[in-house]
DNA sequence: ACACTGACCTGCGAGC
DNA sequence: TGCTCGCAGGTCAGTG
């Protein structure tokens, strides 16, 4: 499930292969995927020219001559470069022919993920309504201490709140909070000073390492593979059984809708 | 204005 | 063995 790490790390990996390239035919086959106008996707893309790659939270946005295309990957959205010759899979989606030769391949298992056209003069300071980056200095102590105190709702839903910051999903929350040693159940009124430092710190830490280990995917990607990150192999607590740390049993409870894991002796 | 819930999807594993 | 059911999760519309 690609949060900030993995589509930093789609992306990057996509400059490196598809930059400058041209579409020269898209091949729709779940029409789904897109919002918008069908026809109209199809030929304000063609014969344009990947130029830029950008993120803004968890959307990839791909800079073309006349329009930016952004694809946000929801759960199970991947991104295949092939040959046009190589088997279409089941979920392969959306399919665009390249000037090189090769296709790009949108495959979507869960059918989730959405793509669309938007103007290449689009405010994404704004744009969905998204929050600071968490690596932006906007993303500060005093700005938590000010998103947060005048609300009632579990931290793990202040972190997956998009408005608050951008990019942060279900296993990256678990992760910092755990950290930074609070519960996900806690209260966002009932953090301190010194947690808003914290969370600061550790949410640019854990991000940080997880681009830099998501970055070693790119030395071992192949064109058959799909365009992915790896951090979840360095968990301390989402999806574990004991503590990484002090050996306790990890507790799994729903929050915001969402399964959340913690050590409850580690975290207060 | 804010907080919470369900819908969107498919595959997989648990339980009967 | 084969079926049903619940769960996985990001976003947004709808509700209170």
């Amino acid at each position: 499930m690609p949060e900030l790490p993995e589509v930093e790390t789609v992306l990057r990996t996509l400059e490196s292969r598809i930059a400058s390239l041209e579409i020269t035919g898209i091949t729709v086959r779940w029409p789904g995927v897109i919002t918008g106008d069908i026809e109209e996707f199809c030929s304000r893309l063609m014969h344009q020219h990947f130029n830029g790659f950008m993120r803004r939270g968890k959307y990839l946005l791909f800079v073309m001559d006349d329009c930016i295309l952004e694809s946000h990957l929801r759960m199970e959205g991947k991104y295949y470069i092939q040959r046009p010759d190589e088997p279409l899979q089941k979920h392969a989606h959306i399919c665009f022919d390249l000037s090189d030769g090769n296709q790009l391949r949108y495959h979507d298992t869960r059918k989730f993920g959405r793509m669309r056209i938007l103007p290449l003069d689009t405010d994404l300071s704004a744009f969905h309504d998204l929050g600071p980056e968490p690596f932006d200095e906007a993303f500060s102590p005093e700005y938590i201490h000010a998103y947060r105190k005048n609300r009632n709702t579990p931290m793990k839903s202040l972190l997956l709140d998009q408005n608050f910051t951008a990019g942060i999903g279900n296993i990256y929350a678990d992760e910092i909070l755990f950290a930074c040693g609070i519960r996900p159940g806690r209260n966002c009124r009932r953090i301190t000073r010194n947690d808003e430092q914290h969370l600061v710190t550790e949410t640019r830490r854990i991000l940080q390492e997880a681009i830099a280990a998501g970055g070693t995917t790119i030395r071992s990607y192949t064109s058959s593979l799909g365009v992915t990150g790896l951090f979840q192999l360095d968990c301390m607590v989402h999806t574990m059984k004991t503590c990484k740390v002090c050996g306790s049993e990890i507790k799994v409870k729903r929050i915001g809708g969402r399964s959340s894991y913690y050590c409850p002796v580690c975290q207060k």
